[in-house]
DNA sequence: TCGGCTCTTGACCATTTGATCAAGAAATAA
DNA sequence: TTATTTCTTGATCAAATGGTCAAGAGCCGA
């Protein structure tokens, strides 16, 4: 009987259908309460479930959250991925600022879960960041070196500048309530892609020219 | 008797000392933890006292949250206050960079429950943000803005400069554990400090010369 | 239609955890 | 010393919570 042996690896519809609802619910929950501040029950009423119903698709609540942290970290690498040594540099660097101000706008659980997951130590992500993302960080920051090399950017310290743009892109989906009260209102997106890069950028641009006081 | 009246002000030495003992304890592992993630046994037995005992002092686990929130929200404000319109423009803001990467360095832990407080919608502190915080980042921003109408730093978007700032300082507390990860090495404070500061001023200096490629 | 596999759930369990309380120990004022 | 107040704790409770299980319902290929 083949059944028997493709039992391992084949998934129904049903698996497929429920494990996807499932994930999304715990994204949303994990994302706004924490590991700990998370429920089982309260995924499995999230997702339209019941409690055993949800333990039969993932065992263990653990489960659950490294399932739902490794769908979130190969998207979070993706912008940072495609940064090109050959393109122009300034136009490569908005594009991806661009892109992490689009993500924390379209995707602000997925930050925050990655951000509460770190801010608590990391336990679950220790290899992902001293693996994959170390090696990333490492080949983009001589992208950049290579730029300021070729005299195109300004001199600035590769891997302290690539923090700063995840800092303060991840500020709009990690602080947004801050932001928000701060501010009074909810802040535009386009208004902060556009002040952001200014900030960001505006420092590497070579032969630039600023107007003089007086 | 005069006691009586004293009763429900007067706070004995073992009062006075227990309490900071309590509070010591709890910033530390609810920083680490979270709210949800610590336990009332936690910190009483960092802090060396029964649980029974640390509840005399704090009726609910929430008492201490509070009391060590808001400890730690008058220090994150302090170095704000002090940016002076009259100041030269870039020394003020180097200074208050610098002010936040020693704060980052010195007490990851207040940058970190702050952080997650925020990072869980703030239920805490929705009223600070939306009553001090926003009414002395309104100052400032007029501040900056004050600067740029002078001529003195080039035009930036200045509430969102300031959200950049805290988001670039803070990330090396609140993210420390990624940064050492993808550095391979703890980050040394003053280069973080320069780096930070570069990344952050550079591009609002006017009648800078930048070289010029070729 | 039938037999087996997948899916679903009510009931239940063990542990954790925030909080209480009564009673005793220690400090303090008279 | 003595009386009173403050401080400390072992024992205990009720609720919340992660996880189990057996039994039933539903799906699907032959």
């Amino acid at each position: 009987m083949p059944k028997q042996e493709a039992k391992a690896l084949q998934k129904s519809r049903i698996q497929h259908q429920n494990r996807a609802v499932i994930l999304a619910a715990a994204l949303e929950v994990f994302s706004a309460y924490g590991y700990r501040g998370t429920t089982v029950d309260q995924i499995a009423a999230k997702a339209g479930l019941s409690k055993p119903n949800l333990l039969y698709y993932f065992r263990r609540k653990e489960d659950i959250y490294v399932a739902v942290m490794e769908e979130t970290l190969d998207e979070w690498l993706k912008p940072l991925r495609v940064l090109d040594v050959k393109g122009e540099p300034i136009a490569e660097l908005t594009r991806y600022i661009s892109e992490k101000v689009d993500s924390s706008f379209a995707h602000p659980q997925a930050s925050r879960l990655f951000a509460n997951e770190i801010l608590h130590g990391a336990p679950h992500i220790q290899k992902f960041l001293k693996g994959p993302l170390k090696a990333l960080v490492e080949e983009k920051a001589t992208v950049i070196r290579q730029w300021m090399a070729d005299g195109k950017i300004a001199p600035v310290d590769s891997p302290h500048f690539i923090f700063s743009i995840w800092a303060v892109t991840q500020h709009y989906a990690d602080f947004s309530v801050q932001v928000a009260a701060v501010l009074g209102e909810e802040p535009k997106r386009e208004r902060v892609k556009q002040a952001v890069t200014e900030i960001l950028l505006r420092g590497l641009q070579v032969g630039r020219t600023v107007f003089h006081a007086e």
